[in-house]
DNA sequence: TTGTAAGCGTTATCAT
DNA sequence: ATGATAACGCTTACAA
């Protein structure tokens, strides 16, 4: 392995005079800066990063936690995951990976030795250890996310709580009075997922300020959702609502939008649909549905931005909360309420047909796919309905 | 920051001896380790990784080469990574994740650097160049995936080419004498990922040898791929196929697997599914499907081991080539080859009920929902049609 | 403009 | 069983 010294004696100069050649920390005649490249260049030399850091050099490392738990979110993780990464290197850093279990002792092992310059925190629970032990880093430290108590701890988040409200005053202002609300998966909750939690709570708070009323979905799995369930409960109220909002995932989400076309609404004429924190952008949809999202970019982009001056000029940033104004994309699938939704008028009456429908299935197989199919069917019988009644087929 | 100094001047001993009660190569009297115990407890005292480097010793640090580059599959690869980045820190490994664009520069930048002790290779194409370049890499480096030139490093992968003539093999056993290819996203061909083209050459080759007449889709692309269309296809063939091999990813996995349904076909009764270099085990599919998997932790932590051993045994471990048998997971979607599927037969005439819909498609909306919806509306009349002629309603 | 040498925090060799 | 110290490869203050 060539050395400095290699290269100093390659050269026929000295170490420092290579050093400064590398540093341009002092000027060094051209001459002998040729003749320094180029037996850089014939050596192949690269410093030696543990040398350089004894000296007191940045190591250009930045530790990423994402420990890994259980239902998570593969999709939604890596997503953050590859933006903070591809940030990092974009402003020459490297990436160390944390994701074992005992994330704060990884943390403070890379920390307390010196592997890391700093330290970004994903998938930030509502109390997450990781924040609360942040005065132990000896690093800087961002976090993604709004944990509740943060004080030694920069953090960055979407402003879930606003977009909670907004998305209650959106609606309201389409003139929509009945909502569901069908609730993230159960798991989200209970572990605490800052933004699912702070989401509903201001939803359903500005909901009940303005007199919005909402249909709270039951606890949501998704190895057992029954969208076809949820859509026929849903339906069943009176007066129905005109409105669905949405915490779920994709494919949840999915499901829940063929339940509703199956069950003959057409998005948004009959029914909006608005998805909150998600990150359809990618996704393949049975329909596009307009989006409060998160922003992985965005928010990457911004805390790997603060970490990374707070590590150059060496001032600390705990503390700091960043709040970012949520974002709307609009997907079609939001529309004025439609008038008359009340069962017996003009409306469909959904829940008839899939009760018709429901009698049938004790007959037949248990299977989903069939199950899913026979809410096609249903839809066939109640376009079918709809024609007789001369209205336009669309 | 606590050094070993200030462990040893607490404790009341020299540099050497915290040293060495710190790594056990000396036999120290147990009131001397005491005491420097609690030494480093009060100080939370933990060794400077720079320092320690700079001696000769590992940094137990490895890093993971994983290019991004368009429509990569992040499910999958993210499993690879995960995989990796688990079994890494179970043997104490910390992972350095590179992503970058210039992947080889990258490489030689931490090996030459003596940043990391070792390099695990991600996501391999046939002409790998990160491969080709493994011998400037100054550490142990083991690829995952099989490239054409690779005798500077070591590589491990499935054995894609016995998966291709196993798969042919194992559906002319069963009666199949037609059978039809879906093809993986196109792009993934044409970047060279090493075991689709294998895997696809391979499948032909042997499909001819054994006078297996196959059917193979065309180009596909996850953003517009049709599974009406090629189900139709598909089925408009005399004799149809009795069997599907596919190569392509999920989403369109579950499309045509949705198609077929809604053509009125069962599987595996009516033609069986075997999906081939794919990863659908935590997938929610419209229906298990029979696979022969990608096994990311079975590949992982082979790779992982090996580069850890040749990095701890100080043994190069550059050329060796471990290819692991295929596993075939049944999931129930593969039978025997159903008889009479000529057209005008017992089986059905699916490609006339299709035709019969298609053209009412003209006037219906264009969007992607409605396409969907009147293929399942299809099923409908098929089933119906079928149970007219006696058949059991299933 | 360039060279010399101290020192970063460890580990390992040589003493005791 | 323990201590003193050289060495690892680099950066930088000081000297020339």
């Amino acid at each position: 392995m060539a050395g400095i010294k290699d290269v100093a004696k390659t050269a026929g100069v000295s170490v420092s005079t290579v050093s400064y050649v590398l540093s341009g920390k002092r000027p060094i005649s051209s001459k002998t800066t040729d003749k320094v490249l180029k037996a850089i260049e014939e050596l192949g030399y690269i410093p030696d990063a543990s040398a350089q850091k004894m000296r007191g050099q940045l190591n250009h490392i930045i530790a990423i936690s994402e420990p890994m738990h259980e239902g998570m979110n593969q999709m939604q993780y890596s997503a953050y995951f590859m933006q903070s990464a591809w940030q990092a290197r974009s402003a020459g850093y490297d990436v160390l990976l944390l994701t074992g279990p005992d994330a704060v002792a990884d943390i403070e092992r890379v920390t307390h030795s010196n592997l890391v310059d700093g330290v970004l925190l994903l998938d930030v629970e509502e109390r997450d250890a990781r924040v609360a032990a942040a005065a132990r880093y000896r690093k800087p430290c961002v976090a993604i996310g709004l944990p509740k108590s943060h004080k030694d701890c920069a953090c960055i988040d979407i402003d879930f709580a606003k977009m909670g409200r907004r998305s209650a005053d959106r609606l309201f202002a389409l003139g929509h009075r009945q909502v569901a609300l069908l609730r993230a998966q159960e798991i989200d909750y209970e572990r605490h997922a800052g933004y699912v939690l702070l989401f509903r709570e201001e939803f359903l708070a500005r909901a009940d300020e303005i007199g919005l009323d909402v249909f709270e979905s039951g606890p949501v799995d998704n190895a057992t959702f029954d969208a076809r369930r949820f859509v026929s409960d849903m339906l069943s109220r009176n007066p129905r609502p005109t409105a669905l909002v949405s915490q779920s995932g994709v494919s949840i989400l999915n499901l829940t939008v063929t339940a509703l076309m199956a069950a003959g609404l057409k998005i948004p004429e009959d029914i909006s649909v608005l998805s909150c924190g998600t990150f359809l952008r990618d996704e393949p949809m049975r329909r596009p549905v307009s989006e409060e999202p998160f922003e992985p970019e965005r928010l990457c982009a911004i805390a790997m931005g603060s970490l990374i001056s707070s590590i150059e000029k060496r001032q600390s940033i705990a503390g700091e909360v960043t709040l970012i104004d949520p974002k709307f994309i609009d997907r079609g699938s939001l529309a004025s309420a439609p008038r008359n939704v009340g069962s017996g008028d003009g409306g469909f009456s959904v829940s008839a047909s899939f009760g018709g429908r429901q009698a049938d299935l004790a007959q037949a197989d248990s299977a989903q796919a069939d199950v899913e199919t026979s809410a096609s069917e249903s839809i066939a019988s109640a376009s079918q309905s709809r024609n007789l009644e001369g209205e336009p087929m669309d």
